[in-house]
DNA sequence: CCTAAAAATGACAGCGCTGTCAATTCGAAA
DNA sequence: TTTCGAATTGACAGCGCTGTCATTTTTAGG
């Protein structure tokens, strides 16, 4: 059986609470005790016991993630993400997977707050763009941190978000189509609902208009986050008399889609057309060629919400912000593959 | 705050320990208390607060579930499957990604088991699969079940297994294609250290037996479980001067690669060369056509593994067994796409 | 109706930790 | 050196539950 608050105790020559206060990073200890303690903490490989903690304390030490996301690379990558800094910092991870349209959302929230005495929940789209749950979160008055789509100074920008700067990465995409000689540059949309594949169309835009090219309405086509939205539009935007020379695709399944419906019309990628996708999911990988895409970085973007969300539990959310600069956002980078380069 | 077991034992009427005994489900409460204080815990919304039975008692409320596998589809599957049991029973899910190639595994298992108070564990391939595992959870005398490719009564088959009939599966998708009228049958292989890879290809085979067709070793091509994988094998296979007419994919994405492949070289699908997958993975429904393919059940499979293990914690597997039959295999169901058969 | 054994219920300690508050030690000014 | 407030440390209760064991109630048999 593992050690006790007691066995350290005892080693390190001190009562239960100094110990208590050495792993609770506590005030008021002296260096020698401190360093005293830790020496025995190791030495005994001693680990708090979460439920002890829990039951005794007036916090637990156990956050929760809530999500409802069809993309199960996002989510695992944000779970991994989540669990590295928990590990670190002796918290443990509370999955729930849930349905945002849900009628009793709510409730449910608040049973498990109540339930399992959350300490604090991280929260991704589609939860983090619905202003009840934060309005409730406050009002139940429990740590919460939302990752969102954002630019640095935009609406969100504040010490509960994780900002996604889908704009300026997909301003990247479109700028390194024109660098490549595009004017022609068709795009697929992701369902208007998700505030991402707003950003991203507004990157694509504005990137147009940085380059001095004409928007053309048309070649913006409405879709959804899904293989044949992309098969569909991309059939729309190549069956057009003045074809495009290059298409974004909001995501990638739906360049996936695109690409496909490219090669069904015969249409050589990327000499007569090229693609680019969105978030570098390993849809991007199983297409051939593979597809340029812009890399999000979850797994950190996830990291980052983990010890946030760990600060303002523990009512350091300032200085950590101040050490961190947590108020700027993360820009996806771009990544070049085949599918708007031909390997030479 | 939610209501706590005292406050239920005052609604009802009896002594704390008495409420304790009905939530355990333990023997020696008359039918009529037993009411009276479900009841109650009902009136109450009462949910045992987990920090404190584990603490309390000798055994934790939490399993954990350990995987390493790099289809995140699957995964969250399994998460979700385990998850819903776990909900029902009052237990908590302790997920656990980590890498199984990892030389300190063992340790690494030793000191979640010991740090986390972990009641039992879910494994699924590859650690169901490594004997070192399950010996030492034998070792620590930890409950544990485990998810691995078998036959009714093959090896593995005891009450700490899950068996999932890959052979049956691909003898059923063998014979479809049989049906069709395919004489000349690829089959594109998963990674030999793979249960599963195995056995699909050994259900291949028997169904080839079975159905009087020759079997020919150049039409196997060994790969792993990978769209490149499928790429190369296809092109490997329908450059051959006899080509196959179908091609049985160990799964999606090798057949999502095969599929590819197929196009590159100008083979119509289905009509000149039937391809099918394994697994039904969102891969089979993204690429175009849809892909034939075995649905694996894996929330279900995932259900079954969680209430096993708890049954195993309480104490009570072998009543469970004999009222669920658990020791009989799932069978993934055969799922008829158009890369089979035309769209009529 | 009584008795003894069985069945049902309850009292109470204590799991490992944190919060409260009291006790001790320290350091700087007098 | 002495003194007093500040810094540091410790004693102890109690979080919500389960395990143990004692007590009460019920049941069956005479």
């Amino acid at each position: 059986m593992s050690a006790t608050i007691n066995d350290v105790a005892k080693h390190a020559g001190v009562s239960m609470k100094t110990v208590s206060r050495v792993i609770n990073n506590e005030p008021a200890v002296r260096k020698a005790t401190y360093d005293k303690v830790q020496a025995s903490v190791k030495a005994l490989n001693y680990k708090p016991n979460n439920s002890a903690r829990s039951l005794a304390g007036t916090r637990s030490y156990t956050i929760g993630f809530i999500y409802d996301n069809p993309n199960a690379y996002y989510v695992i990558d944000m779970q991994n993400g989540i669990l590295s800094q928990c590990k670190e910092n002796n918290f443990e991870l509370l999955i729930h997977p849930c349905d945002h349209q849900s009628s009793n959302f709510d409730q449910e929230l608040i049973n498990l707050i109540d339930h399992s005495r959350i300490a604090g929940v991280v929260l991704t789209p589609p939860f983090s763009e619905m202003p009840s749950v934060s309005k409730l979160l406050k009002k139940l008055k429990l740590p919460y941190v939302q990752i969102i789509s954002g630019r640095d100074s935009g609406v969100g920008s504040n010490d509960s978000s994780i900002l996604v700067n889908d704009f300026q990465a997909a301003y990247s995409i479109t700028q390194h189509l024109i660098e490549l000689g595009h004017q022609n540059i068709g795009f697929l949309c992701g369902g208007e609902e998700h505030l991402s594949s707003i950003e991203r169309l507004e990157g694509y835009q504005s990137a147009l208009k940085d380059g001095n090219l004409k928007l053309r309405k048309r070649l913006i086509v409405p879709g959804e986050y899904s293989f044949n939205s992309g098969v569909e539009g991309a059939k729309k935007l190549l069956s057009k008399k003045e074809k495009p020379t290059a298409i974004f695709a909001s995501n990638d399944e739906i360049a996936a889609g695109a690409l496909f419906a490219a090669r069904l019309m015969g249409i050589a990628i990327p000499e007569e057309l090229a693609i680019v996708g969105f978030e570098n999911s390993p849809f991007s990988r199983q297409t051939w060629p593979k597809l340029t895409t812009a890399h999000q970085p979850n797994d950190i973007i996830a990291q980052q919400a983990a010890n946030l969300l760990i600060a303002k539990i523990q009512g350091r959310s300032k200085e950590y912000i101040e050490q961190h600069g947590l108020l700027k956002s993360f820009s996806p980078e771009l990544i070049i593959r085949e599918s708007t380069q031909s390997a030479v």
